[in-house]
DNA sequence: AAATTTGCTTTAAACGTTTAAAGTATTATA
DNA sequence: TATAATACTTTAAACGTTTAAAGCAAATTT
């Protein structure tokens, strides 16, 4: 079946261009087209099946309807959770989504931003990697909106939907407090990322307002290179000689091979050792006992990220920072 | 900053916008530009920071280096896993991945698709939901290219990358049965998915080939809208009164919710009960014993999809079916 | 009766590219 | 020296829309 197009339509009815663009899109009105002929119109577009052009219109009024989403990975929970709320509102707003995948590179990364930009998004929504700074300040001078969301660079002012990283960790380390625990180990990547770092600070001032004492071996960074062997040494390091009695994992991959680990060295949870996880997974589901843990609102995540988002391509203005809250979500993964 | 265009170099250069294009699309050679004017174009085009306009591009070219990706939920292992080896694969081919997801609504499938067509995608790959057969018929008639993966309709030809569903369901039957056991139970959705019911076929052939007589109540369809509660009572039937001694799941998610209840219920796997999953978790990694399971290649399906997809955008030909064998992972969930 | 308004419609340029076809020097061949 | 081939470049139409501006009857006002 060949292509129709507005001509067509046109010739079928014996009308200019113009008339058609008009009544299909709804300005019928507008401009006063008669009535008669804004149903002959109508009824040939429906009869011929006629589907707009979305290039040719894009090209036209330059407006793609189109934003351009970069996720670390798809794999990762956040990342789908993010991706189908952003899917979901994008949709709602008329918006079609491009999809790609950084695989945490920042050269595809900046690789990616630039295929996206070529087609013409009208926006981005970005979970930078490590060592992006380059491209989100490149991308800044281009004058294609975007948002990041999830991570940020401290140095670099932009439009943010983030989590409030320092107080999550800060609250959850307290509640560890709260229940007892003094002897408090904190594993996580070691890696730039500010939202990382964020959780680290937040775990150190909840000790420090307490009164306990940091002990220097109780965090604990492990390469995500290597994270399975370095998560071994970690936990064999914790449970043995300087024992702590309980730890707060950063991230839900961390807290997934750590519990792997614990299993394996018969540590029981709580009885042996307190768990606390920043995020949760499905994984939690079938272990032996719930996690504790810090839930991120993904969908109000996605869901702000796109109307910050449409907000700054229909009227640019000062730059947008918001922090949300996460949910702290108590089980019995950490004994009393 | 303003949008640099072909024209803006060509100003600059003191050329027409033929030959910028032809230098900046490597036809300098085939178009005897002359040396020294091309090298002036591709240096005025790195100054100017030219980003070439994608959708004119493909107005013209009637080409947009675009496919569309429409899974039935991003929140999948599955539909993520797929996601992730597609686009990558996409990338490595030049091209760029428009994305949705249907949450399983026949709906905002057909939508989907309308919207992706509109965006002129050069090809689609769908993961089918229910009741999409329509969309699918209509698809077809339209000359868009599309390819299914992982769900088809058995009673539309459409190019499509499957799993061999029977041909998995009946392996991993027949590896329960070789571990001895004769009452298996299987537990699946009561879905008119294609895929899903060859599951159940292949699990009946197994037995059936074994000279095992199916007792009814073993084989066990729990409806999507209610799978938790259809699954504690599913759970409860089997373990109480006509017990069994397996238990074969026919989707990750089913596993996940019923070895839950398994667990709650205090029986032992496997020293009670063994217990086989179509398809992986992240969740099996923190069961108390590691799931023996079908591992579906998603990396394999997506690129092969990718392919399939390109190959008939093309060069148009006879239908293609390809169909991939799932991998058993053979663990300790399965007593001898 | 002329001028204006109203209601409807067309014209044509533009969006940023691509690409046949035509144009124009310069050099080589007869 | 005329002719042809070579080397390089420009012209201009096209892709499928949108939209300001102009056009033209018929109806209304002066």
């Amino acid at each position: 079946m060949k292509k129709v197009g507005l001509k067509d339509i046109a010739l079928h009815v014996g009308v200019s261009t113009a008339l058609v663009s008009y009544v299909l899109n709804g300005q019928a009105e507008e401009k006063q087209v008669g009535k008669e002929v804004a149903e002959r119109i109508r009824r040939a577009a429906e009869e011929l099946e006629y589907r707009p052009n979305q290039l040719a219109k894009s090209l036209k009024t330059r407006k793609s309807n189109t934003i351009g989403l970069i996720v670390a990975d798809i794999n990762y929970r956040f990342s789908s959770g993010i991706t189908r709320a952003i899917e979901a509102e994008a949709k709602r707003k008329n918006y079609t989504v491009i999809f790609g995948s950084s695989n945490e590179s920042s050269d595809k990364f900046s690789e990616l931003v630039n295929v996206l930009v070529n087609h013409q998004v009208d926006g981005l929504i970005l979970v930078p990697v490590e060592h992006a700074e380059q491209s989100i300040l490149t991308l800044q001078k281009s004058d294609v909106p975007f948002v990041l969301i999830d991570r940020n660079f401290p140095n670099i002012l932009t439009n943010s939907v983030l989590l409030d990283n320092y107080k999550a960790a800060y609250d959850s380390t307290v509640h560890l407090i709260n229940q007892g625990h003094s002897k408090i180990a904190f594993i996580n990547y070691n890696a730039q990322l500010h939202n990382l770092q964020e959780r680290t600070r937040g775990y150190l001032a909840a000790l420090e307002e307490h009164g306990i004492e940091h002990h220097p071996g109780w965090s604990l960074f492990v390469r995500s290179s290597h994270y399975e062997s370095d998560m071994r040494k970690a936990i064999q390091q914790l449970v043995s000689g300087n024992k702590c009695d309980a730890i707060f994992f950063a991230t839900d991959r961390l807290s997934i091979s750590g519990l792997k680990e614990i299993v394996s060295l018969k540590v029981r949870v709580p009885d042996d050792i307190s768990v606390f996880s920043f995020d949760e997974s499905e994984a939690f589901e079938l272990f032996s006992c719930p996690i504790s843990h810090a839930r991120q609102p993904l969908e109000k995540m996605g869901k702000i990220a796109v109307t910050m988002l449409l907000d700054s391509i229909n009227k640019p203005r000062a730059v947008n920072q918001i922090y949300l809250e996460t949910q702290l979500v108590i089980e019995k993964s950490c004994r009393e």
